[in-house]
RNA sequence: GGCCCGUUCGUCUAUCGGCUAGGACAUCUCCCUUUCACGGAGGAAAGACGGGUUCGAUUCCCGUACGGGCUACCA
């Protein structure tokens, strides 16, 4: 079989981390590489010097490494097609942008910023809002082939910058075959002439995506559904500098759209209804803002994946819970969806949950444990976490709820729920405790042998249970919740769980 | 405006011409739980519209509507 290279491009820009479409895109890159024994290529570009920021590189593969999207090749990693940074191919794109040039494909234009906006002034119709530099309009513009030869030889003398831009053709029909949606034709006569290579000398996405596509060897490309309108100019490229029987096949992904109301999903959406869009944290460097990513909200990579995964792919059958390896094994390009999927933070807090469920408590344990410091409460006793861990998780959605579900654990409780319990209080109740505690000295400490006892005094002493249980847990955890009392005052332990009986018998005595 | 892509419960989706339209999230009811959850059982909830093709269309074709994307010296 061929040589199976699949890579996806990203464009690092300061104002957004890596998020959601993106990671999908990859994901889905990378399921179609492992899947079929191919290599997995990750190009990150400088595209624009004024707006490429240091530490982005790095930033973006580390995203990719905690989702477990690991690169055969990348900027970073590098492999044998280097340099990988556009601006240390320059020249590259110059050689074919010139070959273009010489075989009438290509031409230059001279027309200044205000000059292209003054003539999308002048065309603009209610027919046409946004008139196209193309077949129709080129001859009216200033370049390579509405100008005399003398004309351009001035103005080349003279220093004058200009752009590169393709000529396409007058009425020609591309088709291609998307490996998404099928067979796919596009008119010519509606693309405008998009500049390949700009007044910097560096290439746009257009020439850039073919003349790296071609010199990486690379044979599929996935990419999100907004770069379908310009997919012919690529197709038209490649014919031209490579043939298309070189060409990668493409495949156009759905976008994710937001929550409510229509469109893409954006960062603002994130801000705006409280949800991560990134999957790492991201400090914008201008404006010092950072936005939290899913990791930094609790969630396990495993889960992030997987919920990727099912917002425009399944494996036909009912099942919604994937690893990556299994993911890899199940996944098939024909199933990836058309349309584009809203995404719903809910779902992807349900699918955290279940691999929380899952996953041994010691895959999450650290994590906990930083959540744990960064609240202040440090603990010191890292097997006592892992049980309670173990003894919470039911209840848990996001790593942080570890915290909120078993700080009791660690620290005695502030906040005595006293409120709850003093209504119904007795004197009875008081004795009942006492003689719990003073037989708890003695009492295996276990929480079977703990609730045997508390039973028995209370059958002794003619107290319901029912009407204990509550001021027990009052006792030993603040408030209304947590899993089962005895189990929490078997972790706990003897001394502390006396202690926190004495204290809020102590606090009864004085209501 | 033009071009391209899309359209099944509120949301993510299954169905590759036979459907009493299945599952999951969310929601509601009940059960379990001497807390809060988890869990279990059940309910409500969908094929944009109009034409074809066919014995039979959610499924295939064509229109219409609606939604989205693109229409930069951004990707």
């Amino acid at each position: 079989m061929e040589n199976i290279n699949v890579r996806v491009r990203f464009a690092p820009s300061p104002t957004g981390g890596l998020h959601l479409g993106g990671v999908r895109t990859a994901l889905f890159n990378y399921l179609f590489a492992k899947k079929n024994n191919g290599k997995f290529i990750v190009r990150i570009e400088d595209t624009d010097q004024t707006r490429f920021v240091a530490g982005a590189e790095a930033y973006l593969l580390n995203c990719l490494e905690w989702c477990g999207i690991v690169p055969d090749e990348s900027t970073i990693h590098s492999g044998n097609h280097g340099p990988y940074r556009q601006s240390e191919r320059k020249e590259l794109y110059q050689k074919y942008a010139q070959q273009l040039i010489d075989e009438g494909k290509a031409y230059l234009a001279f027309d200044t910023p205000e000059e292209l906006s003054e003539m999308r002034e002048k065309f603009k119709s209610a027919e046409n809002p946004s008139p196209q530099y193309n077949a129709a309009l080129r001859m009216q513009m200033r370049n390579s082939l509405s100008l005399s030869d003398a004309d351009i030889k001035q103005l080349l003398a003279d220093k004058t910058p200009y752009v590169v831009r393709i000529k396409m053709p007058e009425n020609e029909t591309v088709v291609f075959t998307d490996m998404i949606r099928g067979k796919l034709s596009f008119s010519t006569a509606l693309c405008d002439d998009k500049v390949l290579l700009k007044a910097d000398g560096m290439p746009t996405y257009h020439l850039a995506v073919v003349a790296d596509d071609y010199l990486m060897e690379i044979s599929h490309a996935f990419r999100g559904e907004e770069w379908l309108p310009s997919a012919p100019v690529h197709i038209l490229l490649w014919k031209y500098l490579f043939g298309l029987d070189k060409m990668p096949q493409w495949a156009h992904l759905p976008l994710i759209l937001k929550p409510d109301g229509n469109g893409k999903l954006s960062k603002r959406d994130g801000e705006r209804l409280g949800f991560p869009v990134f999957a790492m944290n991201w400090t914008d460097p201008a404006t010092q803002h950072t936005m939290d990513g899913f990791k930094e909200r609790g969630f396990l990579p495993q889960a992030f994946v997987n919920m990727l995964a099912m917002l425009g792919w399944n494996d036909g059958t009912d099942r919604e819970i994937f690893s990556m390896d299994e993911l890899i094994e199940a996944f098939s390009i024909e199933r990836i969806h058309k349309s584009g999927a809203k995404f719903d933070y809910e779902k992807a807090k349900w699918f955290n949950h279940q691999w929380i469920l899952r996953l041994p408590t010691d895959a999450y344990l650290t994590e906990v444990d930083e959540i744990f410091n960064k609240k202040g409460m440090p603990v010191r006793d890292i097997e006592k976490l892992k049980h309670a861990c173990q003894l919470v998780k039911d209840r848990c959605t996001s790593l942080h709820d570890f915290y909120d579900q078993a700080f009791f654990f660690f620290k005695t409780p502030t906040n005595i729920d006293t409120a709850s319990i003093k209504e119904k209080w007795t004197e009875h109740k008081r004795i009942f405790f006492e003689t719990f505690l003073d037989k708890l000295t003695t009492v295996e400490w276990s929480a079977t042998a703990m609730e045997a006892l508390f039973k028995t005094i209370a059958a002794d002493q003619n107290i319901k249970v029912g009407e204990l249980m509550l001021p027990l847990r009052i006792m030993l955890v603040g408030s209304k919740f947590g899993p089962g009392v005895f189990a929490i005052a078997e972790l706990l332990g003897k001394e502390e769980t006396t202690k926190r009986i004495q204290t809020t018998l102590q606090l009864l005595e004085v209501i």
